[in-house]
Formats: C-alpha cells, sequence, structure tokens
DNA sequence: CGTCACTATGACAACGTTGTCTCCCCTCGG
DNA sequence: CCGAGGGGAGACAACGTTGTCATAGTGACG
C-alpha cells in the first residue's frame, strides 16, 4: 500500500481512502491511485483490515464427517448458498468421523477467527467449545445433538422416519425384518436403531436382536452380514439400510443373490429411481438441513441472542418399490 | 493477551512465549501462564500472528464448478487430504459454470492471502491471474487448460478417452453412434467432442453432426435429445454421455424407453454397476486429479520455480454391459 | 478583508501478534 | 571480590490496514 502511495504521490491513508470508496477524494487523485494500483497489482490485505476494524473475518466453518460423501457435499452446497448470500466464505473440514480431528479443525477455525461455525459432530464431549461459544463464536450443530452442552441444533427426524420404514415393510407383509445401522456411537444410528425398535412394537412385531447389525459400514462387513441375516430358516424377508453408504454396500451385496430381501434405505441417493427394483427410502431434504442451519448460524452472527434453537426436519418415505417386494 | 499477561502478572511477550513454546521461560511461569489461558479462554488470533510473521496464511482456496456434484466433492476430499498433510486448511467456492463468478471468487482469496489457488476455471480468460502469480500466488487449473495464459495444469485424457470409448462401441457392430456432450465453451466438452469425431474416424465411421447434442444438461434437454437421436428410421444405436450428469439424466430418460440403446459414459460414477444392464464408462481417477493438483500446488508453494507443468492423466475403459448391446 | 464552512489530504495511533534488542540477576571460575 | 556468561524476562517496533484528528487550501459571504 505504501508502494502504491509513493508511486501516486499520495499518502497511504488517501490509498487506503480509494480501495474503500471513500468520499471526500478527489477524482484526479483517485484515479493517479486507481492506476498505481493497477500497475503494481496491488490487492489490499483482508487480514490486516479484519484485525484493524475489529470486524469479521468473513468466514465461516464448516465440519462434516467427509466432503467427498455426496450427503455431505450437498450439505455443503446448501450452507454455500446461503454464506454467500451473507458474502461469507466457507472453511470446510473433514473430521473423519474422528472427535479429535472435529476438535482441532474446530479449534483451529476459532483461531482464524471464523465468524460462526458448522458442525456435524462425531465426538459426544463438546465442553472444549465453551469457552469459544461464550467468546462470541456461533456454534450450529447439524444432523447430530452436541455431546454435554446446550446449543442450535438442525436434526432430521430419525426416529418417526425409521418407524415409517418399518410400518411399511410391515404394511407389505413382512414379519422378519434386518436393520443394518452404522456405529451405535453416532447419534443418527443409535436414534434409528431407536426408531426400527420402536417401529417393531408399533406393528406387533418381536424385536429380535439377532436380526439387528451396528457398525462402521465396510464392503466386506456388510457383505458378510447379509449372508447371516438372509440365510437359515428364520431368515429376514425385508431390510432396512440404517444410511446411504449402507443401502449402497447392501445393494452390491445383493447384487448376485438369489433371493432378494425388500427393502428400505435411510437417506436417498442418486439413482435409487433407476435400480431394478427402484429402491424405496426414507427421504429428507439434505439441502434443507444446511439451509436451515446456516440461517440459525447468520441469525446468531448477527446477534440474535434468543435461548439455543433445536430444529427438527420432517422425513417422508418414498415408495419406490424395494419396499413392496413380496415376503 | 494482554489480559492473560495481566492475569499471569508478566509480560504479553512472556505470553507469547508460552503460546509458541519457545525455550527460556520459566516451568513455573509457564504454568501460570497456561492457567490464566485457560481461565480465559484465550485463542491466540492467527490473522495477527500471520500478518506480523510475514508469514503464509496456512490455507489454499479451492474453486469447482459445484461442490455439490459429487464428481467435484471427491476432487474436494482429495484436495484436502494433501492440504491437511501440509498442515493447511481449505476455502471452498463454488463458480456455478460463471467466469465472473470465479475470478470474484479467486480475487477473494487473494485478497485473503492464501497460500496456493486450485481452480477447475469456467472462463476463458485468466490474465486478471497474472499480477496475482507475479505477487507469488501460485495457482494450480485442474480438469481444464488457463484460457490465455501459461500455468500449471492438471487434465485427464479427454480425447484419448472418447476415443476407446467410439471404438469399443464400434467394436460391438455400432455404427450410429449418438454423443451427448455439455455446452462446448467448456474445454472438457469440446474435446471430448474432438475425440468423438476422431474415434469415428479411425473406426471409419462418417461424422454426422445430427448425432451430436452440445449443451448444458438439464434432464428436458437430455429427454429431448434422446427422442429426436433415437427415433425414425435413422436412429442412433448406441450413446455417449460425455460427462457424469449428462449420464444421469440419460439413464433417466432411457429408463421406460422401448429400445435402448448401447451406451458408454465418461467419468465413472456410483452405482454404474448395479443398474441394467451395468453401465460402461471410460473412468479416470477423480481423486488422483485432485492429488495431483494439490501436490504440484504445494511445491510451488514451498518455492519450486520449475517451468509450468502440464499433466495429462489417464483414462481407462471399464466394460460393465452397456456398451456390448447389440445395435 | 476577515471569517466561516467545506473539501481534500496527511500524521499518527491502534488492531494482536512476534522478532530484536536490552536488561537484570544469578552462578561460577579465578 | 570481581568479571564473564547465561538464563529469564520485558520494552519496543513492526506487520498492513483504518479510524480519528489535524491541517492546508478554496470559495462564499458580510
Amino acid at each position: 500500500m505504501s508502494d502504491v502511495a509513493r508511486l501516486a504521490g499520495v499518502s497511504i491513508k488517501t490509498v487506503s481512502r480509494v480501495v474503500n470508496d471513500e468520499p471526500a477524494v478527489h477524482p484526479d487523485t483517485a484515479e493517479r491511485v486507481m492506476a498505481a494500483i493497477e500497475q503494481l497489482g496491488f490487492r489490499r490485505n483482508l487480514g490486516a483490515r479484519n484485525l484493524r476494524r475489529g470486524s469479521t473475518t468473513g468466514t465461516i466453518g464448516l465440519i462434516v464427517e467427509d466432503v467427498g460423501n455426496p450427503f455431505y457435499s450437498e450439505l455443503n452446497r446448501a450452507v454455500e448458498r446461503i454464506a454467500t448470500s451473507f458474502g461469507r466464505q466457507v472453511l470446510t473440514g473433514s473430521s473423519e468421523e474422528n472427535s479429535d480431528r472435529e476438535r482441532e479443525l474446530v479449534l483451529e477455525f476459532c483461531a482464524r477467527r471464523v465468524d460462526g461455525i458448522l458442525v456435524v459432530p462425531a465426538g459426544l464431549q463438546h465442553g472444549y467449545l465453551v469457552p469459544e461459544m461464550r467468546a462470541g463464536t456461533p456454534v450450529v450443530f447439524i444432523d447430530r445433538p452436541a455431546g454435554d452442552i446446550v446449543a442450535d441444533t438442525v436434526l432430521v427426524d430419525n426416529l418417526g422416519g425409521t418407524i415409517e420404514a418399518v410400518t411399511h415393510l410391515a404394511q407389505h407383509g413382512h414379519r422378519r425384518i434386518a436393520f443394518l445401522g452404522d456405529s451405535p456411537d453416532i447419534f443418527t444410528a443409535a436414534e434409528r436403531l431407536r426408531g426400527f425398535r420402536e417401529g417393531c412394537v408399533r406393528n406387533g412385531i418381536s424385536y429380535d436382536e439377532s436380526l439387528v447389525t451396528m457398525s462402521t459400514p465396510t464392503p466386506d462387513g456388510i457383505g458378510n452380514a447379509v449372508k447371516r441375516l438372509l440365510d437359515g430358516p428364520d431368515a429376514a424377508t425385508a431390510v432396512i439400510a440404517g444410511n446411504n453408504r449402507i443401502a449402497v454396500h447392501l445393494l452390491r451385496a445383493l447384487a448376485h443373490a438369489e433371493r432378494r430381501p425388500a427393502m428400505v434405505g435411510f437417506d436417498d441417493f442418486e439413482l435409487a429411481d433407476l435400480l431394478n427394483p427402484p429402491v424405496t427410502v426414507v427421504a429428507h431434504d439434505v439441502s434443507a438441513l444446511g439451509h436451515a442451519a446456516a440461517e440459525l448460524l447468520f441469525a446468531r452472527v448477527q446477534g440474535d441472542q434468543s435461548p439455543p434453537r433445536k430444529v427438527v426436519l420432517p422425513v417422508h418415505l418414498v415408495a419406490r418399490g424395494s419396499g413392496e417386494v413380496a415376503p
């Protein structure tokens, strides 16, 4: 900036004025300064500006499990859209379902003085956030609640959705329904399992633990579970996949099976309608999730001091056919 | 920081020393400072630190067309992985295939003094980058080359891949092959069209312009194109989809068609193997693309001054069945 | 012609850090 | 007892900006 000032023959304050479109600069001077800026390729240092002005940095942080997972990338996109409308940039990070990594990312973002943080929490302990939140960094939890603190949260109706899935299958005559869930440490997985149980109860099906598998999904893990659940005289006639990753692995495991069970997945996914049979899912609007969370965050950024809110977004069963396969 | 200093009864410089793990601080003093930090919830301001040290900001910018598109989110993930290994955070932005927006994002990132920029360019003019690059911000172009400047670029073999697709279809007896491409303004689309032509030539097929459609993919657009291309006596017996979006729209348009043409897609996508018939694609390793670009960027960040490099990653045809449908 | 209002500009401090330099005090060898 | 040496700590400036205040020049008005 001082280089620009020297070249234009003015003080750096005048350059600052030009850069900030402040009035009270003579047009001729402004033009000289502009020319100097152009010539030197000057670009103001936003970091220094934010420091001096004590203003916000114009960034927010988004932490998800894996930015590469289509579910989270759709979320990312929705968040970005809102952030852009508020003139903010988005810093993203993948926690890899690791609470230490999550914490690291959050604290790093705080050190960068992001205006707010959106997080799909991996861990259950968020006490470390208390000082940051007290210091004025709003945090909104997405898809899963905070572990041990009270904070804004946007969730989907995991319980109701899974009950609906069970009911759908029961209505098509299924009594032996298997449930493939993610690790029970994950809130959504636990909640959906709870919904599965509740769904069984409501439909007069006795809950059979041997038909349930809860673990981090891998192709092999799902493959083995499928073999176990669908074999024998007491085999399951229907399967509920607890999330989009599990659904994909399950479909692949079933691709070459001789007898295909009915199936309902939780989370919609691309091409589900084009498979054979088309896959019935409990769908929810991921964009709406990101949208709601980001809107809530920016309300906080702009000073909303109301008590922490908990938003639960509805889900709906999209019957495409795979849930109507006869037992 | 001065609050911490006051509480601990030391100078702010000593606090700085503790925060930076500098030696020459008495353990007792350090402990007092730590306690004060803990009590006040102090977190050092990275912006101020970077300003003072004149060091890098520890961030890189990534600009893609749409962070929500699985193709780009996989890229994002790969970039993030490398960035993390270099201790950097990633700022992401979606250009929405709009060159003004792209430019805006790039300049914003530069103003934030990112250490480098990875961009899937939307526009064809990148002269605006020259001052930034001269000022020391390395830029690597991904998937498409820079418009009018020389810069590091990582591409995939669009030409070769499409030739391979045509050849595959020709080998299965197809002579009337349609090509559905994205807007010809997009480098990859133009390049794949070139490959399509070349593929026709090499396989002794006369290139028929009426079998080509190049435009931004929409469900309706693809639907109409399919109707037009697959009807009549001279109908195409095979279709090449120019990218993953087009492939999905095409599959949906074909889902209820009475006669299904053979098909090959460019870009692999999830579940392609589970469709009926399984979709043959020209696959390339998106992670490798991000990986290579990020590695190249960080080499530049760390001072590599060698001439701009152009990396072309190989593609390979994954024959799954949809390309082997008889004419 | 003196005063006033106003415009255009600059000097200076401050934002929160850290690098450099200096100072003080303690210990140890002679 | 003195001086050298080193460990521990602070004062101060500087990073690139911008807010505040001061100042010089200009024209209008009585």
